[in-house]
DNA sequence: TAAATTTTTGACCAAATGGACAATTTTTCT
DNA sequence: AGAAAAATTGTCCATTTGGTCAAAAATTTA
């Protein structure tokens, strides 16, 4: 629907949305979205706020587009572990991918952190119904490892959240280990 | 200097600095500083607003002197970490002050980690020097332990990274975790 | 108890900010 | 080119919010 709808788009508005989307991730991420004032995205956009208003209904709604936007990307990773793999290569590859994308795309990374920390008020059902029932799936996966004697008896669920903190805590809280290395 | 400070508060000033610092705690840890109000604040502990400032001469410093008072604690369980002992007693007893921790104040981890997040305004100095100081004394312990062959050759402040990063998680990103699990 | 001090509050202000809107400019279409 | 549609903007408004201040209330001190 996202991709039939953005068909019908004229060249200006897919340049000028797309304008704004990338200013809102950045300043977004950088002050959440309450601190985010639509001034400071129309400069980082090169906008006006009326015209940015013409394209976004809302400042909660442009938020709203971003953070959707990304959503599918973020989770990308999780569907290419595959059951016919072997488990070092299936996990390892997976750690690799999260890191690889929370050192290219540190700003996305701080929006969804922001947001859960934040009590992820647009994005709960979203985490209750598609996250879960994908993590489920994958989580099925290390069982069934498991039970093949493939893997150490671990929770599933606990390997993903700690695969997930590790891999994040670099980007989100890069402040912290820049400070310290 | 603080405690004597608190020495020469009056009964009432005790009280009431108390009340403002933890429903500050609790606001500040929900929505961030910039997103709490002292509106919020005031409900939260029963007090106006005008009373408010006329122990706190601003927003700003009530959050300051939140997240100072909480900072000692919070790096507390990192002294406790003794060269003498067992690498697994010494590391596994810090995780698991860590956890402990995580999980009965879950309000303070969010705190900084919303700080940390949003680039430690107020913390950075702090971060890059009482903290750095504190954790290049403990990655020396863990290097000793290592050069002793009592560890696998790890590196320090990366071992240390992950613990946060995990032990924090539970804490900071709950919601998800609860929509999840 | 009366004066002095501390604490509390209602009323108010200025700045910031999300958003509305009519008028103008630019682009597209015929 | 000229009309129609789309895009842009200056101006304005209402609300929120951090903070002020003088007056009132409560507490402490003498």
């Amino acid at each position: 629907m996202n991709a039939v709808a953005e068909k019908n788009l004229s060249r200006i508005q897919r340049e000028k949305r797309g304008k704004i989307q990338k200013a809102a991730l950045e300043v977004f991420s950088e002050y959440g979205l309450r601190s985010a004032t639509l001034d400071k995205i129309a400069t980082a956009c090169g906008l006006t706020k009326p015209n940015i208003l013409y394209y976004y209904s809302s400042k909660d709604q442009i938020y709203f587009e971003v953070l959707n936007g990304l959503l599918d990307e973020w989770v990308a990773p999780l569907h290419e572990i595959s059951k016919e793999g072997e488990p070092i290569d299936e996990l390892l590859g997976y750690m690799k991918a999260k890191l690889k994308m929370s050192k290219q795309k540190p700003k996305e990374s701080k929006l969804f952190a922001n947001e859960i920390l934040h009590g992820a008020p647009l994005m709960q059902n979203i985490l209750a119904t598609s996250l879960r029932q994908t993590l489920d799936e994958k989580v099925a996966v290390i069982d069934h490892w498991v039970s093949e004697g493939k893997l150490a008896n671990v929770s599933g669920y606990h390997l993903f959240f700690s695969i997930w903190a590790m891999t994040q805590h670099y980007a989100d809280f890069d402040v912290q280990v820049k400070a310290i290395l």
